[in-house]
Order: C-alpha cells, then structure tokens, then sequence
DNA sequence: CGAATAGTGTCTCTAAGACAATATCGT
DNA sequence: ACGATATTGTCTTAGAGACACTATTCG
C-alpha cells in the first residue's frame, strides 16, 4: 500500500529516472538509438536515451518528453519495459529507472552525441557508419542488461502483439515483403516467405487489423506487392 | 541515461513504493491477500498491502521484506509485473508504485488488519467468511486497476511460465489433479482432464520441471493420483 | 528466356479440444 | 455393483514448417 507516511526515520526519495530504448528498422537490421556519455560517470560510454522524471509527469509521459528532445521524435509506439532498482546501478546515487520500449518507423537524431547501433546476434553492437563492434557490456550503467531484457521482449510478443506495425517504414502504406523484413529483423532469422503471407493473412488481414489498399508497390527486378494499410 | 545531475530546478524525488499481490490458491478458488486501511486517504478500504522502498534495498527486496512483515510468508515466487506513477494516484503526494506478484501455496495474516478475498469474475471480490461483495473499484489508490493488471498478466504466462507450481500446495508432493486446481482458479474456468494430463506430460513431466515421487495420494471416494515435486 | 521476388498450394507433424474408454478407489 | 475420480486412448481440426509451384517484373 502506498501510506504509511509517518515511520521512525525520514522517507527515503530516490531519484527516478526513465530509461528509453528507441529502435527502428533499416536495411534489414534492427538498430537502436543511442548516446555518448559527455560527463562521468561511464563518460564516454554509449547509453540509453533518458533523463529523471518531472514532478507533474507520469513515467510514459516523461519517456515521451525526452525522446523528442533528444531524437524529435513523437510517434513512437512507447511500452513499459521493466523497472531497475538495484541500490547499485548508479555508482553516485541510488536512482530507479523505468525503461520504456520506444518503437517508430525512423529514428532522427544529432550526429554529435548520438548514434545508430545494429543489434548483432550474441550480444555485439556495430556503430553506424562503421568503428569498432560493441558488446552490450559496454554500455554505461546497467544499460547492457536493459538491452537484453529488451530484445527478449520484443521477441516474445513478437506475433501476439502489434509491434512489428510500429515499425514498418509507414503504418498506412506497406507491403507483406516489407512487414517480413520487421520481423526477420526482431528475430534476428530468415522466415519463410509463404508461411508468413499465411500468417500475416489469417492474423492481420481477416481479422481487419490491416487492409489492402488496391494499390501495388514496385521496385526494380521485382514482382509487384500489394500495399496494406494498418487500421 | 540516468546522468544529467545539474539541471535548471532542483531534482524531483518521489517516494517510491511497492505495491504487493500476494495469490494463493484455496477451495479450487484464487485468493488475494488485502489489507484494510486504518488511516485517511482511502480510510476503512481495502488496500494492497505494501511499504514504502529503504534506501539500501532494491524494489524486489523491498516487496519480500514487506510480505514478510505483514505475512509471514518468506518463501513466496516474486515477480515484478508493473511500474504505476500517475500523478494523482495517490491523493496526498506523488508516489510512484512498483508493483509485485507474490505467488505462494499459503498465506498467513493478522486477521484484524488483513483478510482473504477471492476473486470472482468480473471484477469482483468476496471476503472470506461472508460480507458484502467488493467491486475492484473499491479498492484503495489505483488499486483494482493493478489487481486487473495482475490477473491478465497470470492468465498470459500461465502456461508458459512455472507459476503454477508456485501456488500448488507443496511443491515437493502434489498431484496433477490439485495443478489443474490452480490452472482452473486462475483462468477461472474449468479444463478438460484428459488434455490437461496429456499436455502436463509433455510441458512439465517429459521436460523433468516435475518428476513423478513414486508415491501417491489418496482422498476417500475418488481413485489414486499419483504424486510429482518439482525439480 | 532467365533471375528475382510475390504469392499460392501441398504435405507432414504437432498441438488442442471433444469425448470415449479403462483403472482404482470407497461404500 | 455403483459412483466418483484418475489416467489413457481416439478422433477431428488447426497451426507450423518445409518446400514445390505459379505469377509478375526486369533485363
């Protein structure tokens, strides 16, 4: 219960801050955003995006504030993550930190202090434009942990929630192909180009969570695919 | 990233808390353990039971402390399901809530300030021992809101999670009828016994989670059950 | 035509659910 | 023997995965 406000010594107030993982998909690979850490602790380290909660703001409020100040982006998919506590994460203060699963189409950002990664099987990032592979150890804080519960995440709700759809290039303008390539990217594995058109049309498309618009997409040295929007 | 100390304003720092749901399964019926509020907001209703964090534990540490001083219960399967921070959840200050299910074969309480209810469908709740149906929404704070989190939560991971075996009896001597008990109580519908056993052999007994003691169990009137504990 | 991709069809295997059948009990 | 429950078996149907096949486009 959330009283008991008079007890033998003062109420402890931690500080509370909202770890976000923004991710999109390009080319193929799933990518997150991250930023370079120009104070100590960890200076130098690359980090989740985030800051500390604000008074009048809910935790999904405040992850919303500081992805679009820090990436300017606004129409993220954001979902509770999981909440860290251990009194040691931050080696200056005890901070609580929220994280939110930040899901968008496109990711922009400021090239000085931030970066896309790839997310590599087994653990890796590869920085963006090249540089050394990264292991999620690597990363400020506990923010390699965060990562990992994120990606299990992700995958487990892969196909009974709607995250791929937040993901795709443009939610009113798709193709099954392009959708393919969301969730190849999640679960980091090829699938089966039949068995997902199945899928994808007893799941999505007769239950009405995604329709056809009539209109087809068509790129160079390939059939034409039928463009679906989500509802 | 949890960094960014210096800001404009001085740092907020809410009071945290956890927020506890402790289940156990009684009478082929799911229970919940709710404690009533003896002090204003929310004065005579009943409230989750829960405290606020200490500065050296972590969330999780904080939910088993807690259970145990107002339980007993030391043994119960923690396990962290929502963080609620609405600014006005709390009427009197801003208390962030880290929510908590704690999954336990038996529950002991003070009776005077805590009581068992059982849930019903339909968001209601009946005190053990007689009284007046609850609504969820009698709860104290965003309480009923947290318990209806709770319960979908149990029911999506019940079959591909371990809880069950964390409200069984004794988990070193039950049989699969009293599992299917509790899979009945926390879906709150009844289950085919036949396709149960099957299903039981293949997830749990093929596996090894559970292995089958030798023994076996036996009521008057009804045939005997052989007797499994989980590894 | 041939390569690449979009989309459909087929086959096998496993899982779920409905339900029958059998095995043990207590009375 | 009968009623209740434990446990096994049967049948049907749906989904997953492997893979063949057709259709469309570009060169």
């Amino acid at each position: 219960m959330t009283q008991e406000k008079q007890e033998a010594s003062p109420l402890f107030r931690p500080l509370v801050s909202v770890d976000i993982l923004p991710f999109m998909v390009e080319e193929k690979k799933l990518k997150i955003l991250l930023v370079k850490r120009n104070r100590s602790p960890f200076e130098g380290s690359w980090a989740l995006p985030g800051g500390f909660l604000l008074s009048a703001e809910s935790a999904e409020e405040a992850a919303g504030r500081k992805l679009k100040e820090e990436t300017g982006v606004e129409n993220a998919h954001l979902e509770q993550l999981y909440t860290f506590s251990a009194p040691e994460r931050d080696p200056r203060e005890r901070v609580i930190s929220i994280a939110y699963l930040a899901l968008a189409p496109k990711l922009s950002f400021d090239a000085k202090e931030a970066s896309l990664f790839q997310i590599q099987p087994e653990d890796r990032l590869e920085k963006e434009g090249g540089g050394l592979p990264l292991s999620f150890h690597d990363l400020a804080f506990d923010h390699g942990d965060i990562l990992r519960v994120a990606l299990m995440r992700m995958q487990g709700k892969l196909y009974y929630s709607d995250i791929a759809l937040s993901l795709v290039g443009d939610r009113a303008r798709f193709t099954l192909p392009e959708l393919q390539e969301v969730y190849e990217a999640i679960l980091s594995s090829p699938l089966d180009a039949g068995n997902f058109y199945r899928r994808m049309k007893r799941d999505y498309v007769t239950p009405g969570k995604i329709v056809p618009t009539g209109e087809f997409q068509k790129y160079p040295g390939k059939k034409r695919a039928a463009l679906y929007r989500a509802t």
